[in-house]
DNA sequence: CTGAAAGCGCTAACAG
DNA sequence: CTGTTAGCGCTTTCAG
């Protein structure tokens, strides 16, 4: 179990283990001929070099430290599998922490990926007020949020362009012949979610349309709460057409609160998300959603840490990354015609 | 950036770096007014310890190296959840890498796993042959296989009693009164599908009825192989009131399939499926499934794998975890009793 | 081109 | 109880 060093191969090669060092490091002082006998020869013992110890020296461990909420969230684990292919191929590798939606905790992995010297952090906060809690930890290490906007704090991030986002969306409806639509899922204190409310505020002006807006006060966008949102909203009669989330998850608990009511999606009520996260594709679901790029919002992100690790970008810098319409079938022209796709299940 | 060190906070102590050394790790061997002294004076001085350093000199760095295919499967991320909470609670910290369902990128993350000298690691092979494509690595790091079934093989592993699984699952359908029930997506050369394939057909020759297998050939249990499988399975004609699926996602395609078709789960089938991923309890699948537990089986390898961390245990180990029933809404029983569930979207 | 040696930050004997 | 010291495995001047 305890592997061979430097030495061990020094010793066999007949050099120093300088000597060697040089030969794995592909140093240019050092003759063709030896090296190419010190590599061959630590293939043959099974030499594996000891990043730790090099960790040490170095001053950097090539190692970058990723908190999230759940990985388990579908959003996050897309996002983690992007950043974690992508961080590879640069030579990095990534250690995970699940935050579990709670502010101590995500201060307390903080604290630990910094005694673990990872070489920066790619965190996907709790919330927007995570920057206050996390006060004097991000400026020890490189670090970016990713996914929520932290316009006006001294902070890194990659978002998505939440607005606009919600600006298609709200089009997309409108362009279908809804003239009554709800928004679903506000939730206050949320940055994220008043720039999706604007998006949609600022569309229906335009079209002069009204606004409707039903707020959360559950803690989380889960399809639990879209559902109790959603049972509340049909308990009342309405005339709205479109039931605009704020989130796929809320969508889907929607989806279920209008099956009881006997309502048919789309038929009955167009339906749309936001984030496209996996299983809005799935057939039964067949979400018509905004996406949120998500390998771009990794490359970004990592692209961004990477930078400010070697020091090639001082100050904070964000980026926002483009939204897109995913049409699939829940959604119905309002006019009669008949939308390319059929509906969820189709 | 560069943060501080024992010496520095010795420094400002007045005493040698030792014994600031043995203030933090609670050595007894040092008065407890200096170790208050101290402990205040790094906190206020904010020192964090440099756990590569201690990794150093302890020979083990305290992280365990986590590889699966791809952790957006919803299965896999709940596995790493459960995976990286635990860990951390025993101290440890989670270095994750994708597979990419690839073989040989398996072996070389494994590889990378090695040289950053992690003190263990956990596996989601991408089959039952990664055991021979990871020769001569595993045995040079304690390494425990998750979810594969490994019998037979010079390895620790734990896994859901998979035959157990598809046992129950294959009584339930015939307590509802089913007598021809279809197996759909066998995999050749998976063991792990050889033993549910086995606890299928042995119950149905326990109760006389005749087993009816569907064999895959698809790479991957994925909802379009379900729906591929199924579509041809419902072009021809057939008297099979239930289908028993190998997975959870093999399920959802057949729902889409079946959707196609104008065939009614569970009104016209019966539909199970195998594994209870997170999006099967979503309203609009509300699958009937086996479920296996993912906590049970995260902390079972997690502790299988301290154990031989800690040199507690030797030889090969393996742990078989409990399937159970989760009745939800795709499965009605055949004698006109309505089951308790209504159906998917209940 | 290659060897010798210092030192990364920390722990663990070993002295005192 | 506290200080001194020798490494852990590796990279990197600095000599030769």
């Amino acid at each position: 179990m305890s592997s061979l060093t430097l030495k061990d191969v020094a010793k066999v090669a007949g050099v120093s283990y300088a000597t060697v060092s040089r030969a794995l490091s592909g140093s240019p002082e050092i003759g063709e001929k030896t090296r190419q006998r010190i590599l061959k020869l630590c293939d043959e013992m099974g030499y594996t070099p000891n990043s730790v110890a090099r960790s040490m020296v170095m001053k950097h461990t090539n190692i970058i430290g990723l908190i999230l909420a759940s990985i388990d969230n579908p959003f996050m684990s897309e996002l983690t599998v992007h950043l974690e292919i992508y961080a590879r191929e640069l030579g990095y590798n990534l250690m995970v922490c699940n935050s579990s939606y709670n502010q101590k905790l995500e201060r307390d992995v903080f604290r630990l990926l910094l005694s673990r010297k990872v070489d920066g952090i790619i965190i996907l906060p709790i919330s927007h007020s995570s920057d206050e809690s996390l006060q004097s930890l991000t400026s020890q290490v490189p670090t970016v949020f990713v996914s929520e906007n932290m316009q006006d704090l001294p902070e890194n991030y990659i978002s998505i362009d939440n607005t606009r986002g919600m600006k298609i969306a709200t089009d997309y409806l409108y362009s279908l012949g809804h003239r009554k639509i709800v928004y679903l899922g506000a939730r206050k204190n949320s940055v994220t979610h008043a720039l999706r409310v604007e998006g949609y505020t600022s569309t229906c002006k335009k079209h002069g349309i009204e606004p409707i807006i039903i707020e959360s006060n559950y803690p989380r966008s889960s399809h639990e709460a879209g559902y109790l949102l959603a049972r509340e909203y049909f308990s009342k009669s309405h005339d709205e057409t479109a039931i605009l989330c704020a989130s796929d998850s809320l969508a889907i608990g929607v989806m279920h609160a209008a099956y009881e009511k006997g309502i048919r999606i789309p038929e009955d009520l167009s339906l749309m998300g936001f984030d496209n996260i996996s299983f809005a594709s799935l057939p039964p679901i067949n979400l018509t959603t905004i996406n949120q790029p998500k390998q771009e919002l990794a490359t970004s992100a990592m692209d961004l840490l990477i930078q400010h690790i070697n020091g090639t970008e001082s100050g904070y810098s964000s980026k926002l990354v483009s939204p897109s319409l995913v049409i699939r079938g829940s959604c119905l022209a309002r006019n009669k015609e008949i939308n390319a796709n059929g509906g969820p299940h189709a």
